[in-house]
DNA sequence: TAAGATGTACACCGATCGGTGTATATCCCC
DNA sequence: GGGGATATACACCGATCGGTGTACATCTTA
């Protein structure tokens, strides 16, 4: 009876941040309050208060540690060589699209409903941001494209787009990977 | 003396939406409260439910109103060729963008912000959204576009991407109208 | 000038906001 | 087994939320 418990034991740090990333992804930050995020989480409010300033560090943490989530599922390596990995990319973001609870990228659903630049959550969702295109930059750059900064920046554009295009109206966005194919070979890749 | 007052003796309504308008790009929607939106707009509270049925009725009329603003300021047809009124759709977005007041297109906001697709202020939203592609489908046709459709999707796409751009980062968008000529010139305009 | 519509001023409602104070329970480690 | 850290329960704070009730002022129009 050793391995018997398959529950993973988790704080109430992780549980919050967990709750968050799923509460406010579907309703919204400003329009969940701590009292129901606490709830939710089975977490005190005097523990919460305990382990963040307050609930914009909350708002930061969850989309931090959701940085680094999106990143892995979106980047992840499959030994493919770098044109097909940026087209990888896309597909996934497609496929995540198709989902009826896709609610966005959650960094630009973050950006734009906090407005102001200096929240600490935008500094996340800002360095994010910049961190995808650096990384269309290393894969166009390895796949010998002209130009791999300008055109990860275009890439991004078309990213953005795509993840606006799912949240507003719902389903896929079957116009972008055309798109990148024409980009990308424009660019000779 | 006979046109001395240069004031334009608006009304409670159009006070509110204006007001409402301008907040809302500021702050966000659920971040202004209809207190402090009928202080600013120097409007009873009163008349606020006497013109609207609640809130999200006056988020929804003020998005709409802005529609028509920001399609005639966008898509203004100054006796150009078809291709440069596209371009110049995104130059006029670049340069919206550069202003430090710039925060980003008001219906990717509202839906980002909502959630919701069924709040009032979400379907105009998409209905902008969709006109702004219908007005580039019209636009490559006119050119000869090939695929017309399709490249207004990914054009779309590009706009919206740009919009986040400007929102997230702040300034301009340099790697827009690149991408825009390589999808046209792609597409045999 | 009387009447009805329109607008304002202001108090009020229950609910929720983000955040704190206080006292008790549970855990791990020495 | 005792002690400190960690967590919980719960009451409480002033402020604000969206929305309403009521009484008075102003404007238009017949």
């Amino acid at each position: 009876m050793a391995t018997a418990a398959p529950v993973v034991k988790t704080g109430p740090r992780e549980r919050l941040i967990t709750t968050a990333q799923r509460l406010f992804a579907a309703e919204g930050i400003r329009s969940v309050g701590v009292d129901r995020l606490c709830a939710e989480a089975k977490v005190s409010k005097r523990s919460l208060y305990q382990h963040f300033s307050g609930k914009d560090e909350v708002v930061a943490a969850a989309l931090h540690a959701q940085a680094d989530q999106h990143y892995l599922g979106l980047h992840r390596d499959d030994g493919l060589p770098p044109r097909d990995r940026v087209i990888a990319v896309f597909e996934r973001l497609d496929h995540r699209a198709r989902s009826p609870e896709f609610q966005g990228c959650p960094f630009i659903g973050a950006a734009s409903e906090l407005k102001d630049r200096a929240h600490p959550a935008s500094v996340v969702a800002h360095e994010q941001k910049l961190g995808l295109t650096a990384h269309f930059a290393d894969l166009l750059a390895q796949g010998g494209a002209r130009e791999p900064d300008l055109l990860a920046q275009q890439l991004t554009l078309i990213f953005d787009g795509a993840s606006v295009h799912g949240v507003m109206h719902g389903g896929a966005t079957p116009a972008t990977l055309g798109a990148v194919e024409t980009l990308l070979a424009a660019h000779g890749m």
